[in-house]
DNA sequence: TATAATTAAATTGCACACAATCAAATTTAC
DNA sequence: GTAAATTTGATTGTGTGCAATTTAATTATA
């Protein structure tokens, strides 16, 4: 009768399952390069736009300072990132790679072709996902507004 | 050039902001019942299958005793869950729903039809994305045993 | 030009999530 | 029958993730 509360039968939960399991396996890609699998976002995010704010960061990656701001403080421990105040606008703080943190760009180009390969997804197959999982998100965001 | 890095291209960021805002968004209407997402999610397991062990509730949700056991205990607080040691095999923690757990069923049950109404998702629609997600899943399962 | 409102990070507190380890009970192999 | 291996939860430590608050800086406005 009522299936729809059935585990099985969430599209949360899929997704949640998902999310957790795809993190584990990237976080086993990523251990010899010393980041966690949010660090490794990160890094995506800089190694394409060279300099940002924690806010623009976060707009990027969904995740707020109280998320950012200790998660860029290890990576600035760990010299992959450079954290500096603006100087025309000290509320900002600029993020930025090091030379450390630009050079790891070489080892992460091999992670998505080795795991497309091991997932057995076509381009097609992939680009779809992607699409339809945008158009999720952007529902889930508008839903949240009101 | 290298658009496989670009993080709008990641499959594992979709997905892993897809689960960041489904969370979100089902934390507001939980917010009422005073459970967290996890939670509800082994209310939902509780529901379909009264009594089980730590272990087969984790291999029901795909979590370990160590996110678990202090899961279970704040709704043990909280009055919604019993643990008891079983009898037979005292390794085991029995987990049970209590009469306010059992309760709480009734209000979950808008939940699914509210919120499908709200992503405007078609029944087929959305059991496509279940079971293309479940295929994923057991892809994503398979390569980290490998 | 003070003051109010806004903005950007940081901080705090709480709740996952998981790897690694530990402790206790049970199973097995001999 | 007992030592070794396995199973099951609990514990510890680290790292997110977010709501709420605080602090500092900037902007708007009266």
């Amino acid at each position: 009768m009522d299936d729809q509360l059935r585990i099985e039968n969430q599209l949360c939960f899929s997704i949640y399952a998902l999310s957790k399991e795809f993190t584990k396996l990237y976080n086993l890609f990523l251990k010899d390069m010393n980041v966690t699998y949010p660090q490794y976002l990160v890094l995506l995010v800089l190694w394409e736009k060279n300099k940002l704010t924690v806010k623009q960061l976060g707009e990027n990656l969904l995740l707020d300072s109280g998320t950012l701001t200790p998660l860029l403080k290890r990576m600035e421990d760990a010299d992959i990132v450079k954290r500096e105040r603006s100087k025309e606008d000290e509320r900002k703080v600029l993020v930025s790679l090091t030379s450390k943190g630009m050079e790891m760009r070489e080892k992460a180009e091999k992670i998505p072709v080795c795991l497309a390969e091991k997932l057995g997804l076509s381009p097609e197959q992939f680009q779809k996902k992607l699409d339809e999982n945008r158009e999720l998100l952007s529902k889930i965001l508008e839903v949240a507004e009101s």
